[in-house]
DNA sequence: GGGGATAATGCTCGGGGGGAGCATTAGTCA
DNA sequence: TGACTAATGCTCCCCCCGAGCATTATCCCC
């Protein structure tokens, strides 16, 4: 092996992420009043073959939990992040795991993703009222400097995308607004995380938001048989954004990714619902079976677009 | 900074991509009788604040190249890639860069990235036709193994979805198919790569053609002005699948991804087209501006299933 | 037993987008 | 002038999807 490398040092960090109460959570540990961290260790270069196992295997020891979807998220090796002795550069590779919610063991805990990133959820308030306000902040910031201005304009819209969290705290961040870049506005907004974990978990919800649409992964959050509104509400959890029950209801009968199972639920408030069970197979028949989020806003400019 | 954090080796390795003459094509650099290798070196931690600039910094010492677009692809760590000797780990962080294609200086050259993966050209012989004699002999090597069968038939449809690149050469590595995995063929499908660098290529090959659809990419890779047809025709490359003509015209112009600059060709055989121009700002007006590729296959499902 | 309240479920209307193909136009080249 | 090659225009038609209206099935409370 010929090639030149340089000996840097890594860890792997993992943004679990389970849905509870229509509340997308992140798992973290929380040690003696530091900022709440995303569970992570290093490898064992010995020991695990690649570095998925050596994921899961550092989860199952600091948390109990063993995860089923993992996927590799990216990978961060900023100069400034890390380690602040001497020029040893450090790495740390990210990983994204969905879990069905369950008690954590050992020191971690679940904590709404939402508390974090509070502008992602645009659930309520059917417009971006908490996105506004950081948005008069932002424009401020940028004054007429005309690349920030039209990086504000793309991360925040109109139309709203909502795979750009990570542009979204990324301007956040480089503008000062948010407490890990010093700012100490007592009112900045959402938690922060220690090092640069909330921008791991930041690019985390992105790229779940983004996958949801091409890949089945809700179902990795759900319990085995779920009511449609429950598979409803945990896709707006994701996504931030409120759906029409009807239509979606339509869209996943349609796209064969459930099937009923002929029970019904009982004792709820409301109508009894029947159960349905993800179906597995939609994926040999469909090239990218997953959920169809609309694109909010997208309204906005077809209506003074192509309405001519 | 208490975290857990191991040392291991790491190479950054660059994935260039250019299209010409409606082929998509992968800088690589050729060493004495080896089989060709992606450009790629080390991080210099002292100087480069970033991995992204670590990446352009080598890709200009190495091929005089000057990119463009780079995103982060993935990082490789397995445990037998890399570092023979001894149980050091090496990891490798891969770079996807799209540039305009210019002769490149030094030992680099431009290869044909469907010489490494010709099974993803699907462009002629109206089916899969290529991909179907390998098909058989998964399935030869599959047996009755259901998992397997099941990844080949996830892998390799129908329907065909283009993006899984990584996965169908993933399946061929698995099965002993392809040179690197130690086969003997003289018919070993596609050029092998040094190190895992064919794997590095697929997974860029796929990401592509993923974010084609949602991301103004293509424009990267052309030059300031250019008819439909070459837009079509690189979309067409990358994709690996023909399209309509006149439906492309229609999509692309539509979604006001281009302008047309009221210039047009002359001296070409057949009637002089009109040059176009990509228009920045769509990015500002519609939520994820890309080139449609519709499924091929997709229409087989639909018969079978909806036509009821 | 009746009147909410809450969900589940059925169904319809109307516009847009996209797949497929026919027709016409404008150059180049024998 | 006729063949050839592209560019461009346009049409048909079906499916998808956004938006609502309407009806049904339970639970809860009086």
């Amino acid at each position: 092996m010929d090639r030149d490398a340089s000996p840097v040092m890594m860890t792997l960090d993992a943004v679990i992420i389970a849905v509870s109460n229509d509340q997308p959570r992140v798992l973290v540990v929380e040690r003696d009043g530091q900022p709440p961290a995303l569970p992570s260790g290093a490898l064992d270069t010995a020991h695990d073959a690649t570095l998925e196992l050596g994921m899961r295997r550092l989860i199952r020891d600091q948390t109990g939990l063993e995860v089923g979807y993992a996927e590799q998220l990216y990978t961060f090796g900023d100069r400034d992040r890390g380690a602040v002795d001497g020029n040893e550069r450090h790495l740390s590779v990210a990983y994204l795991a969905l879990v069905r919610e369950t008690a954590p063991a050992l020191e971690a805990r679940w904590m709404d993703v939402y508390e974090l990133l509070p502008w992602e959820d645009t659930r309520q308030d059917d417009g971006t009222a908490r996105a506004a306000g950081l948005r008069t902040d932002l424009e401020r910031w940028a004054g007429r400097d005309r690349a920030r201005r039209e990086r504000i304009a793309l991360a925040f819209g109109p139309p709203w995308d909502g795979i750009r969290v990570l542009e979204r705290y990324e301007l956040l961040y480089g503008s000062g607004l948010v407490a890990e870049a010093g700012a100490e506005h007592l009112d900045a907004p959402g938690r922060p995380m220690a090092f640069d974990h909330r921008r791991i978990t930041a690019t985390a919800l992105g790229r779940i938001r983004g996958k949801l649409t091409y890949r089945p992964v809700v179902f990795e959050l759900l319990p085995e048989t779920f009511r449609l509104l429950d598979l409803q509400h945990t896709v707006e959890a994701l996504a931030g954004v409120k759906l029409h029950k009807q239509n979606f209801r339509r869209l996943v009968e349609r796209s064969g990714l459930v099937e009923g199972t002929g029970e019904r639920t009982a004792g709820t408030t409301g109508r009894p619902a029947e159960l349905f069970r993800y179906r597995p197979s939609v994926q040999l028949e469909r090239p990218r079976p997953g959920v169809g989020v609309p694109y909010r806003g997208a309204r906005d400019v077809s209506d003074g677009r192509h309405g001519q």
